[in-house]
DNA sequence: GACGGCTAGTTGTCTAGACAAGTGCCGGGG
DNA sequence: CCCCGGCACTTGTCTAGACAACTAGCCGTC
């Protein structure tokens, strides 16, 4: 009645295929908060693996945040309280989905421009470097939550004007159509306050409190290849984040630890 | 001069010894930004231990953000263009470190006071049970950048009033004489306007643009021991993020990934 | 009843291997 | 010149153990 069972010709690695059943059952309530998860010792016994293996698929789940361990005790299905918007920051397609609504985007411009010594600086180009610039409204169902202006270098993307559907993933054309994979960003948020242009397209009234978002997109080198700046209404968006405390003092989430 | 070495006969673990080493040189400097760390192997050789404790020490700074590992090629220190930023959201001590500038708060009230019902169901509390409230401004030399508001359950430390000086670490107070480990908080952070009080507490005009963080804190059972709510100001504080894609799906930083 | 020791169960750490799979380079054959 | 195979190196996954350290309950002694 586990449920716990494997596939020894799958490609996929054993601990992935127990920790995917074990966060099954948590998600669908049959483990419940609080309550333990099966011991490395039952799990390599039941399943007929090294308790290694075992503990590799408990140990990721403590990772996510789904579980933790206590020595001697046992490791626990961890509370859930924030679940539903725990790692969403910024996500807006999933968050919109998780709200029920559809996210979709409209096109204000989709074009060729000239760098501004900012973006110049953000994405390391020459002076003048041609980039293209797209600026959308982000939608969830009929109503405005968000302005997105994205810049790319133009020479790594010379003929995205006709290759990109803008109503589709831009990451995932650049990644199957140019071979770019976007692997990191840094982000920067700010509050400010709507401008009159802001304030038009989200339809929302002037000065009304906005996050403003900057994102600067890199590949694996390193190189960045993508600057992205935004506006999001403050009233229909939040950003929530779960923060870790380690023993040692270096935090595993994303963000660091505040000191009380 | 890898400086790498063991003391076989400490308590403490030796991956984490490692761990620990691998990162000063990091830190120092020593270890750039995109150069490779010794491979598992190496370490395994070099220090005579088995291959998977130094892989231990390795994932862990993996885990931590610190380092990346690419299969076939090796495992390499992470780009830290935001390190200082990086990994600081909401840890105001740190950050004004970074800055240069000395923290430090001035305590607005510090008291007992009874639960409303926001505490109280962020808390699990019952109707109308005692809390302990402790009002502070947060201020970066002399210039004020917020506001905190923090409420704990009176009956997990009772004389906390007497026992905790404010402009030292509330949570090293709590660890050391209630054996309160906080290891985890859920955190929300909206955009809003300044209230006429905050206002002339952060000497700025009303209706100025600010981040407003509530944030709840666990310790490991899960149970939440701490409700925050702060009012930071727009002008003066910025989030800063890293975020990481993994081909798996699963995110190791603190937020998902962002589809373009 | 209070206390202490024993024991079973659990996680934490560590060993010494194994094979798979991806990367990067070099050299040989076309 | 270009392509491809082989080789060295690396990380990913897995095995089958070992001992240490901690928890919780049980039981007998004081």
């Amino acid at each position: 009645m586990d449920s716990l069972n494997l596939d020894r010709q799958s490609a996929v690695p054993l601990y992935f295929q127990i920790q995917q059943q074990l966060l099954q059952q948590i998600r669908s309530g049959r483990l419940k908060p609080g309550k333990p998860l099966p011991s490395e010792e039952f799990i390599s016994r039941r399943l007929r693996i090294s308790r290694m293996t075992a503990r590799q698929a408990l140990k990721s789940l403590c990772s996510e945040g789904v579980a933790y361990s206590r020595r001697g005790k046992g490791t626990f299905v961890a509370e859930t309280k924030l679940e539903k918007n725990f790692r969403q920051v910024l996500s807006f397609s999933e968050e919109m989905e998780a709200r029920g609504t559809r996210p979709h985007s409209k096109v204000i411009s989709f074009q060729v421009v000239s760098a501004n010594q900012e973006v110049a600086e953000a994405l390391d180009l020459a002076p003048g470097e041609k980039l293209i610039q797209l600026r959308r409204v982000r939608m969830a169902d009929s109503s405005p939550m968000g302005v997105e202006c994205t810049c790319l270098p133009l020479r790594l993307c010379p003929d995205l004007l006709e290759k990109f559907d803008p109503r589709t993933s831009l990451y995932r054309t650049l990644a199957e159509v140019y071979e770019i994979h976007i692997v990191q960003a840094d982000e920067v948020v700010e509050a400010g306050l709507a401008s009159p242009e802001e304030a038009r397209l989200l339809q929302i009234s002037k000065a009304s409190p906005v996050f403003l978002f900057t994102r600067t997109s890199h590949v694996e080198s390193g190189q960045a290849v993508e600057y992205v700046k935004s506006t999001f209404r403050g009233d229909r968006y939040k950003i929530a984040n779960r923060l870790r405390r380690q023993s040692d003092g270096n935090s595993s989430g994303g963000v660091q630890w505040t000191q009380g």
